[in-house]
DNA sequence: GTCTGTTTAGACCAATCGGTTCAGTTTCGA
DNA sequence: TCGAAACTGAACCGATTGGTCTAAACAGAC
């Protein structure tokens, strides 16, 4: 984590800004967030703030590109290995739907949407640590599954990209646009049942 | 709620404003877009303006509902029930997927995504006439193969859920993201014909 | 030509913004 | 205990914002 910024000098209370800046940007957005409610909110003086950060833009890069990476930590680990196919599917994408409808995630996609023209670089790591990262992971558990016997794919990282895709369709987007609010358990059955049953019916061995 | 909006009076010059509006609204987003600027764009007083809608909010969000509306128009009309299923959903597929990656619909699903948590109602009008529609003209071709026993699906809904999402895989995201600018045409066929192959795996007759 | 409603340019307002400055206080290692 | 570095709080700045107001110019129907 700790690859030192270019030009962010560190102090005593770096982290408290941090904080208080995360929990400003998450609830307000860029623009909605002003520098003054973040100092106050991190309980630092303004003057402070800026003796860290040259200006709002790079707090709010820092403190995206951190919430970017801890989002990978957050996600599903994949290491039921044991489990047979349909069993880890499920699992996998039950653990994924938990995540990506939560109220954080949602709001940090809903940023790094809004704030990736403003700011390219926070678009590519987002989906780095992001689609990029659930693809590779399911990847690379397909590569082993296939090795195995379980599974018969001849691209494997479209496969991956089909699941995703598949398990977000419906409830991701209805989410996002404010048409749902908490989905029901059994919608979310449907919708991941759904997706292996297709899944499988194309690379079921 | 169709038809005349409520309290918004309408002028001479109301289409040029809204024109105006409608530039700049989506070149700058919501909090980007000043009034002075929309005012100049449209050739138009900032007076007259504010005499046609009472704040800038009723301004966007009357821009922003037009333009969704529109777009409805410009998604593609499924009209050649006589291709075989295969060909069908290669040129829905193209079609679709050609609109989704302009600049154009980009543009306006990144307002849509992040104003929605202003505008609720705005995520919701999107939703209906952009996801939503495409859900409804998949679904009545779906009914209508199955009908014809070329395909067999149970839960059509979802079907026409996951093909949307089966061929938005990948490419869509990447441009959401600012890490694919324009899609390759043979990276847009490894998509779409591995969305109609999955697809088929599973609904195919 | 007259009359009525629309449109105009721009001055104006209060609020807010990001960012700076500085004199004074706190912190903490040596 | 001392002194440098970190931190404070608030005043301050220039720019910009959404929105109002006014007095004059303009439009089209009669």
């Amino acid at each position: 984590m700790d690859g030192n910024a270019p030009e962010i000098k560190r102090g005593r209370k770096y982290a408290q800004v941090v904080a208080g800046a995360r929990k400003v940007f998450l609830a307000e957005g860029f623009e909605g967030a002003s520098v003054d409610h973040i100092a106050r909110e991190a309980g630092v003086s303004k003057a402070t703030l800026y003796s860290y950060f040259p200006d709002k833009r790079i707090l709010f890069f820092e403190v995206a590109k951190e919430e970017c990476a801890s989002q990978a930590d957050r996600a599903l680990q994949v290491d039921r290995t044991d489990l047979p196919v349909r069993e880890m599917l499920s699992h996998m994408a039950h653990s994924m739907m938990e995540f990506l409808t939560s109220d954080f995630a949602q709001r940090i996609f809903r940023i790094c949407v809004a704030e990736s023209d403003r700011f390219p670089e926070l678009g590519q790591e987002f989906y780095m640590s992001g689609p990029q990262l659930m693809e590779d992971r399911l990847s690379d558990y397909f590569s082993h599954a296939v090795a195995r016997g379980e599974l018969k794919i001849d691209d494997v990282r479209l496969a991956a990209q089909q699941f995703e895709a598949l398990m977000k369709a419906d409830i991701f987007v209805k989410k996002v646009f404010n048409i749902l609010d908490k989905p029901e358990p059994e919608q979310v059955d449907r919708v991941i049942d759904g997706a292996i049953e297709t899944f499988l019916a194309r690379y079921g061995a």
